[in-house]
DNA sequence: ACATTTGGTTTATTATATTGTACATAAGCG
DNA sequence: CGCTTATGTACAATATAATAAACCAAATGT
């Protein structure tokens, strides 16, 4: 397991250079010394958060790409592979699809609601974002104390601090796709 | 504009409290010192990616939790209200749902392909990772050398730098959201 | 009421982050 | 090939990060 700052290093050369930068190039950029710059590149220094935040801003790179890892792959997930989680009798089923991943910080499920069932959630933690994409049906969003509608085709994005429910106000089954986003693992509990 | 180190003192000092934990607690939870803490917490000093790091990993939050803004709200969007990008003359259309947002680095299309069309993407930038939702139809993914198929109900998810093309291998249109994640600006282009 | 603990701040010390400058080597150009 | 420029590293000086210990006020326990 490496030191951080000497991960934060490496991948701070290794964007560097995909840009074809000299150490003199990215000083430049970023208000950072050059010498500093070295140092950081070869895991020589510990950069203070403000040392970093000129670089992120300088180069125009996220925080994330210093201190992330990577990692490839496709996966496909059929509709036999998922059983669904199953609340209000069986009138709520969820299907996982994606599991929670730490990189992209969210998870995605298929949701069923039979006609006239609410599913109740309990406010999330801070930092936890829902955005649904309404396959088929007529849905009813409350959050707090306000209502919102979509039907087929509309999509919906919130944040999901406080106590919010589903409600299928259609004769149909109604299904929709659910991306639950977790700014950070406190936020996921 | 507040400098980042400031800000970071406020968003530990903010999550801390929040946990109801003392500086002690904290130092203790983290192994950087109380007095360390307490200095960083009041932005009297400038932490190091390290001591961040052990902050970070102790309090099991992430690094964006002290860094970033907040925000809340509900958006509803509707199917009138979006219009498709076209492209293989009119055979592939795609809405835009969400637009990219930096706080979860992601945007979402809902995507249509008649049948037999086959749309070609260049590989985008490493660090792009789609999630395919197969609302409707039979799909066939073909990442470099190797092709996946999906069909209604199927979930698809993958590393998008290399081409990547969809073909609708169906009798009808086939129709699926995808959920593209960018891990950093660079990512994005 | 008094003693002890808790919680945050201050102080003094040591280690190291950060810079400007000098240096050695590699790369580019005529 | 020789000369100039570019690039990354080393060095020394200065500022500051990080700690252990001490301090002080408030809260808690007996």
């Amino acid at each position: 397991m490496e030191p951080i700052h000497k991960k934060v290093g490496k991948n701070l050369q290794a964007i560097r250079k995909s840009r074809a930068l000299s150490l003199d190039n990215a000083a430049e950029l970023t208000g950072v010394s050059k010498a500093m710059l070295g140092q950081i590149e070869r895991g020589d220094s510990n950069p203070t958060i403000s040392v970093l935040w000129r670089i992120v801003n300088g180069l125009r790179i996220s925080f994330t790409a210093l201190i992330d890892d990577v990692e490839p792959e496709v996966t496909v997930v059929s509709p036999e592979e998922v059983e669904p989680f199953m609340e209000e009798e069986g009138a709520y089923r969820a299907y996982p699809l994606f599991p929670y991943n730490p990189r992209t910080k969210f998870e995605s499920y298929l949701v069923e609601l039979d006609p006239g069932c609410t599913h109740l959630s309990e406010g999330h933690n801070d930092g936890v974002e829902e955005y649904i994409f309404v396959q088929k049906g007529a849905l009813e969003l409350t959050v707090g104390e306000e209502t919102f509608t979509a039907e087929t085709g509309c999509s919906m994005h919130f944040s999901a601090n406080r106590t919010h429910a589903y409600r299928n106000t259609g004769a149909e089954t109604a299904r929709f796709y659910t991306v639950i986003f977790y700014a950070d693992a406190a936020a996921r509990g």
